[in-house]
RNA sequence: GGCCUCUUCGUCUAAUGGUUAGGACAGCGGCUUUUCAAGCCGUUAACAGGGGUUCAAUUCCCCUAGAGGCUACCA
C-alpha cells in the first residue's frame, strides 16, 4: 500500500527546526517508499493562533525545499492554497465533521457531555495530584444519561464531550522506533474531544482527520507518545485500522530541556534570514536523530530520501549543535558553484562602486572564510573604502623601522606599475615577480609583504597580498600604496 | 507526586555477544606561512552505576541513578 503521511503544524508560532526536522522525516519517509507527503494546519486552539503562522510555515518549508504534494501551500504569490482529494485541510474548516464524530462517539456510549466547570475540576485535579493519585476526571457527568445531558443542554448549560476512557486494564502498542510501549488506563483522564467553544481538541480531530485522509503512519514528536492510547481509542471506537506510530525523538535545547522558541532563534525563516543556506540546514537537521551511515556528514537532499531508514531514528533526543551548522554551512558556501555563490554574495555588499569584475574578485576572494553569508559583507569591507585608516594598523612587520617600510612600499609601488594589468590580476605571476625583487635586494619575505599587505587591506589580519593585488588591480592597488605612503610621511 | 520514554567522547553519532569502541563538530598540537583564515596531518576525550545470564557483555535481563516528556476546554 503506497504510504500516505503528514506534517500537521499548528500555527500557533513560525515553524522552528524541530517542525522542520518532522516535516523533513515525513517527505523522505513518503519520497522513500513513493507515498504522499501531506500538510495539514491544526489550528483547533483558535486563541493561540498567531498572524501570518501558515504562511510562515509553507513558506519555511517551500525554501528548505520540503515540499508537500498534498493538503495546504503557499503560491508564487504568497496565498493560501489547498490542494487534494481529502480537504479542507485546514482543520478549522472540518470542525463538523469532528462534531458529528463526537456525536457518535457519545451515541455509542463511549463519550460523554460535561458540565462540570472548569475550576472545580481544576481545584479537583490539584486535590487529586497531592495526594499522588494520577487525576481523572471524578465528576458525576460520566453516568448521565442521553436524556438528561439533553436536557441540560436545551437550558443552555455549558458543556464539554469528554472520552468515556476505560477505568481499568493495559493498552500495549508498538512504535516504529520504540517497539512495544505499555499503559494503565487507570492513570489516563477522560480526555475532552470538544470544548465548550464547540471546536475539536487535538485528539479528536488529529484522529479523525488522519483516518479521513487516509494516514498510514503518523510521524510525530515524543511528547504525544503518552496520548497516543487516547487516539487508540478512538480509532477501535469507530472500528478503524489505527496508522502506525513513529515518536520521534525531541529536539533539545542547550540545557536539555525540549526545544523551544523561547531559547535562542530556533525559528527556520530566522535561521535563513542569518544566512545560512537551507540546503545546509536540511542536511543539519536530518542527521539530529538519524544517521545514514558511520563515516560521511554531506548529503543531497535526494540522497536522503534515497537512505531514509525510519527504524533506524534513534530514541534519545538530540541537542542542537550550533557550531556544528556552522561548520556544514561554511562547506555548503565552499561547494556551490561560483556563480551562485557570486548571485547570493552580491546581496551582502553595499557599494557605490559599479566595477562588476572587481567587485566578484573581492567576493570570491574571501570565499573560504565565509560561514554565513552576511559574513562577506565584513570581509570585504576595506575593499571598497575610499580610504583606509592607517592608523588601526601596523605598517611594518614586527619592529620595522619606517624608512625601510618606505623604501620597501615605493620599490613594490614601482614594481606594480611597470607590471601589465593582466599580470597583476594573476597571483602566481606578481608572487614570481615580488618573490624576485625581494631575492635581489636581499630582502626578508616579511619585511617586504607585511607592508604590502597592510598597506592593500589596513588590517593585522586579511588575506595574502598577492591575492589582494589580484583583487584590486593595477589602477586601485597603485592608489592603496601611494596612500600608505603618504600616511608614513 | 504519578505515568511513559531515554542513557556510547563536551555535542551529533557508528558498530558489535569476543574491536586498539569508529567518524564528524568543537578543543588541542603540527605542517604551510608575511598576518588571519582555508587546507592537510596528528591528538585529547565515551559505553551512567550495580547486579545477573554467558567461556565472554558496551551489546541481553533486572535494579538504581540521572535526564527528558506527559500529567490542560494547548498542540
Amino acid at each position: 500500500m503506497k504510504p500516505r503521511v503528514r506534517f500537521a503544524p499548528s500555527p500557533t508560532g513560525f515553524l522552528h527546526i524541530g517542525g522542520l526536522r518532522s516535516a523533513l522525516y515525513d517527505e523522505l519517509f513518503a519520497r522513500r517508499h513513493g507515498g504522499d507527503f501531506i500538510l495539514r494546519i491544526e489550528d483547533t486552539d483558535v486563541a493561540r493562533t498567531v498572524q501570518g503562522g501558515i504562511e510562515n510555515i509553507c513558506q519555511s518549508l517551500k525554501d528548505c525545499g520540503v515540499i508537500p504534494n498534498e493538503g495546504v501551500w503557499i503560491d508564487a504569490k504568497g496565498k493560501i492554497i489547498e490542494r487534494g482529494d481529502y480537504g479542507p485541510y485546514i482543520q478549522t474548516k472540518r470542525q463538523a465533521k469532528h462534531r458529528a464524530y463526537a456525536e457518535e462517539l457519545v451515541k455509542k456510549n463511549l463519550a460523554y457531555y460535561c458540565f462540570c466547570s472548569p475550576e472545580r475540576l481544576a481545584k479537583l485535579r490539584e486535590e487529586q495530584t497531592k495526594s499522588g493519585v494520577a487525576p481523572r476526571y471524578a465528576g458525576q457527568c460520566r453516568e448521565l444519561s442521553h436524556e438528561q445531558a439533553a436536557e441540560r443542554v436545551a437550558k443552555g448549560e455549558k458543556y464539554v464531550i469528554r472520552l468515556k476512557l476505560p477505568s481499568t486494564g493495559k493498552i500495549k502498542f508498538q512504535d516504529i522506533i520504540r517497539g512495544a510501549v505499555e499503559f494503565d488506563w487507570s492513570a489516563m483522564d477522560d480526555q475532552v474531544i470538544i470544548k465548550s467553544s464547540g471546536l475539536p481538541t487535538y485528539h479528536l480531530a488529529s484522529t479523525c482527520d488522519d483516518h479521513d485522509m487516509g494516514i498510514t503512519h503518523v510521524l510525530r514528536g515524543e511528547e504525544w507518545l503518552p496520548s497516543t492510547p487516547k487516539h487508540l481509542f478512538i480509532y477501535q471506537a469507530f472500528g478503524w485500522k489505527p496508522p502506525e506510530f513513529a515518536h520521534l525523538p525531541l529536539l533539545l535545547n542547550a540545557d536539555h530541556s525540549k526545544l523551544s522558541k523561547r531559547q535562542g532563534d530556533v525559528s527556520v525563516a530566522e535561521i535563513l534570514a542569518k544566512g545560512y543556506l537551507p540546503e545546509a540546514l536540511v542536511n543539519f537537521v536530518a542527521l539530529l536523530g538519524w544517521n545514514p551511515t558511520a563515516d560521511r556528514e554531506i548529503y543531497t537532499h535526494d540522497e536522503l530520501a534515497k537512505m531514509f531508514d525510519l527504524a533506524k531514528v534513534n530514541k534519545a533526543g538530540a541537542m542542537v549543535n550550533y557550531e556544528k551548522l556552522d561548520w556544514l554551512n561554511a562547506g555548503y558556501i565552499k561547494a556551490l558553484p561560483e556563480d551562485d555563490y557570486l548571485t547570493q554574495a552580491q546581496t551582502q555588499i553595499k557599494t557605490e562602486i559599479n566595477d562588476a569584475n572587481f567587485l566578484d574578485r573581492c567576493l570570491l576572494l574571501v570565499r573560504d572564510r565565509v560561514v554565513k553569508l552576511p559574513d562577506v559583507a565584513v570581509l570585504t569591507e576595506f575593499f571598497f573604502k575610499d580610504k583606509l585608516d592607517y592608523d588601526k594598523v601596523s605598517l611594518g612587520w614586527k619592529k620595522q623601522a619606517k624608512d625601510e617600510i618606505v623604501l620597501r612600499l615605493k620599490a613594490l609601488k614601482d614594481l606594480v606599475q611597470d607590471a601589465k594589468e593582466a599580470d597583476v590580476l594573476k597571483v602566481e605571476v606578481m608572487e614570481k615577480k615580488i618573490k624576485k625583487l625581494i631575492e635581489s635586494q636581499s630582502w626578508g619575505n616579511g619585511d617586504t609583504l607585511w607592508p604590502l599587505r597592510a598597506a592593500l587591506s589596513g588590517a593585522e589580519k586579511s588575506p595574502g597580498p598577492f591575492e589582494l593585488l589580484a583583487a584590486y588591480g593595477k589602477e586601485r592597488a597603485l592608489v592603496r600604496i601611494n596612500d600608505a605612503l603618504n600616511h608614513l610621511k
